[in-house]
DNA sequence: TATTATCATCGTAATATTGCAATATACAAT
DNA sequence: ATTGTATATTGCAATATTACGATGATAATA
């Protein structure tokens, strides 16, 4: 026990999720928000602007990366960290296929 | 260590994760999907829909609560939960606005 | 080549999450 | 009152996450 039985939930959920889950802690919220709002975006840009050790940072933005929302290319002596376009759009229309849906459904319960 | 550090990020950034995190799982994501699909809202039909025991949906729905994205009432024998509709909008609001600002970025990196 | 700068990885401690069996609680119906 | 049904809570084991110091790896620069 202990391990999430993504297996027995579908590709999707387990998509979505998986790109909540990278946005479930404030330090990579921040990092998306620095991110969008920078055009160049180096890591120590970064370790800079957030409360938090450079190793930890590093993991994090690993995190992001693993869960597609941002992409890191190597430049020089530093790598160059942007938000995945795709990723972000992904969850867009997913909250707001969501919330379309909530508002139109029948509210015969708990209203 | 091993504790998130909130205090030293915004309170809306503490927010956005807080529901993201939420959805953190695809058990959640699915409970949300399924009070979407369904008017009649009751634990005991959550439970027959997901591979996992009642205590773990029970908890998972306490989670989905706490977080602000469902809403349970008491009625008669057992719990209507249902999606609470201002977690959604702020969540819709939220990456709207992300992507909407990411597609107007200029993008002179990484690209 | 030695040094410095930048970012990643390793190792580890502290804490949180996931999942379930067992048990508790609350109500409805008999 | 007792029984059955529905949901919550407790307690625990397994695993994951968070954070950071120490250390590596690589590239630019002296």
């Amino acid at each position: 026990m202990g391990a999430t039985k993504t297996d027995h939930f579908t590709a999707k959920q387990n998509a979505i999720a998986s790109m909540a889950k990278a946005l479930g802690h404030p330090a990579r919220v921040a990092i998306i928000e620095y991110l969008l709002k920078v055009d160049a975006c180096i890591c120590g840009d970064i370790v800079n602007e957030l409360p938090l050790a450079q190793p930890t940072v590093s993991q994090h933005l690993k995190e992001l990366k693993n869960a597609g929302l941002i992409k890191g290319e190597v430049e020089g002596n530093s790598i160059c960290y942007c938000i995945d376009e795709k990723s972000l759009e992904k969850l867009q229309a997913y909250f707001n296929l969501t919330a379309n849906k909530l508002a139109i459904k029948n509210k015969n319960c708990c209203n």
